[in-house]
DNA sequence: TCTGGGGTCCTAGGACCC
DNA sequence: TCTGGGGTCCTAGGACCC
């Protein structure tokens, strides 16, 4: 049996570093990323966090603090970070042929079966850190375990220190998984965390001390195969052949609660437009739609309700998601309501082709096989020309113009890498 | 004043079947 | 009279992740 090692490759303070990249300007300065709607802090610098910018705070709270201390604001600007991110997970496979990618900062590295032990695959991991940092200019970590639970652990180490750590070998285990609050244990979080503090469990050692068959009575499967990594029985792997989405969520917060049916309706159009053109992206066709509004949960009279629709056949042409998910809103919607939110999640996405197959196999006859073809090219037209004119170009009228239900993105960085108007300008002196 | 957005998987319970 | 006991499928809700 050869030795298991995997990796857990992590972008430190990834968006704050994307943006960063751009402006030399601000280096060693205090930088942070807000969400949407420039509403709370989703992404500090170190040296923003030093300052005691937490994460999640809300914008409006720090900004005196911001401009006082001259820490630069930006909003999200998720086309650079996605190119970012494409880029360093691209680079991955030139060292390890097994790569999942995890998140947009994150990717799980699978080195078992190429020849290293503990000590040989020393010198790799430190040029891995050290090669994306010169290639790409974003800091990474990579920490090493047994299983993919102790290199999350590996990982949070190598954040705090130099951006390598290994705990392949059981030796120092005990030690880190000691100082390991069990609130910062992967797979563990808000609910779980006072469920395990009440049955003693204070620590990542605590818990690979349990018996996992009492776990899984207490706790569920999911915790049993914690406490078994955390041992260094491997239990999960990577999943290096990700399947195909199974639903598509778009969704907004409104800076200001809408109370006015045509303002709903143009964002909810947008959000159904816009999670169709993601599945022909993807090559899928939607069997179910969901519509969801709700008020301000932070408001006594919170409201959260939906409704779904099926799709027979599924589909992925927008006209007939927008008019579909319309409809569910006009049912959804009651006058006097300050909605804060809505949300469209496309269902049980299947594979377009398989549906193709299946037209033929219940024999449609020519006139709707005909119908579907002329959707088909319709979209495919109108997908070319966002892809080539740019984003949005060419929109439904339901969608409208007015965009009232957006928020504000005052601090957005210019899209360097993905579009042709905002690259960068270098001159040379 | 503000409170992100986009996913996955598991579990419990109901309906139904033999 | 008795109302078993095992199985599947589906859905809603909960919990987690970043």
């Amino acid at each position: 049996m050869s030795l298991r090692i995997y990796g857990l490759l992590d972008c430190n303070n990834f968006f704050a570093s994307c943006e960063k990249l751009f402006r030399p300007d601000l280096v060693n300065k205090p930088v942070v990323v807000l969400s949407n709607n420039d509403g709370v802090v989703i992404a500090r610098s170190p040296e923003a966090k030093q300052l005691g910018i937490a994460m999640g705070e809300a914008y409006f709270k720090i900004k005196q603090l911001a401009e006082s201390r001259k820490i630069t604001v930006f909003s999200s600007n998720f086309s650079l970070y996605g190119n970012m991110s494409n880029r360093i997970m691209q680079m991955l496979s030139r060292w390890v042929p097994s790569v999942e990618v995890y998140s947009i900062d994150e990717a799980f590295l699978d080195f078992t079966n190429l020849g290293f032990d503990s000590e040989t695959i020393t010198p790799l991991q430190q040029e891995i850190v050290t090669t994306i940092k010169k290639w790409t200019g974003i800091p990474v970590s990579l920490g090493l375990g047994p299983t993919m639970t102790l290199a999350k652990v590996a990982n949070d180490i190598a954040k705090k220190g130099n951006g390598i750590c290994n705990l392949i070998d059981k030796e120092y285990r005990n030690k880190i998984l000691s100082q390991i609050e069990i609130a910062h244990v992967w797979g563990v979080g808000r609910r779980l965390t006072p469920k395990m503090m009440k049955l003693g469990i204070r620590t990542a050692y605590d818990l690979a001390a349990m018996d996992p068959l009492w776990i899984r009575r207490e706790l569920g499967v999911l915790q049993e195969k914690l406490v078994r990594e955390l041992n260094g029985e491997h239990c999960l792997d990577l999943n290096n052949a990700p399947s195909p989405r199974k639903s598509i969520q778009v969704s907004r917060s409104f800076p200001n609660a809408i109370d006015d049916f045509q303002t709903l309706a143009e964002a909810v159009a947008t959000f159904a437009a816009k999670a169709c053109e993601q599945a022909r992206n993807d090559g899928t066709v939607a069997s179910g739609i969901y519509v969801h509004l709700n008020t301000s949960r932070y408001k006594e009279t919170y409201l959260s309700e939906s409704k779904a629709q099926e799709f027979d056949p599924a589909t992925a042409h927008s006209p007939t998601v927008i008019r579909t998910a319309l409809e569910l809103l006009k049912d959804l919607f009651r006058q006097g309501v300050p909605y804060k939110r809505a949300t469209v999640i496309l269902l049980n996405l299947k594979n377009n082709t398989a549906t193709k197959s299946q037209g033929i196999l219940f024999d449609l006859d020519n006139k709707t096989q005909e119908g579907h073809q002329q959707e088909e090219r319709l979209m495919e037209s109108v997908d070319y020309i966002n892809r080539t004119m740019g984003t949005g170009k060419l929109f439904f009228g339901s969608q409208g113009t007015n965009q009232n239900w957006r928020g504000a993105s005052e601090h957005r960085s210019p899209k360097y890498t993905t579009h042709w108007e905002e690259l960068p300008i270098v001159r040379a002196k």
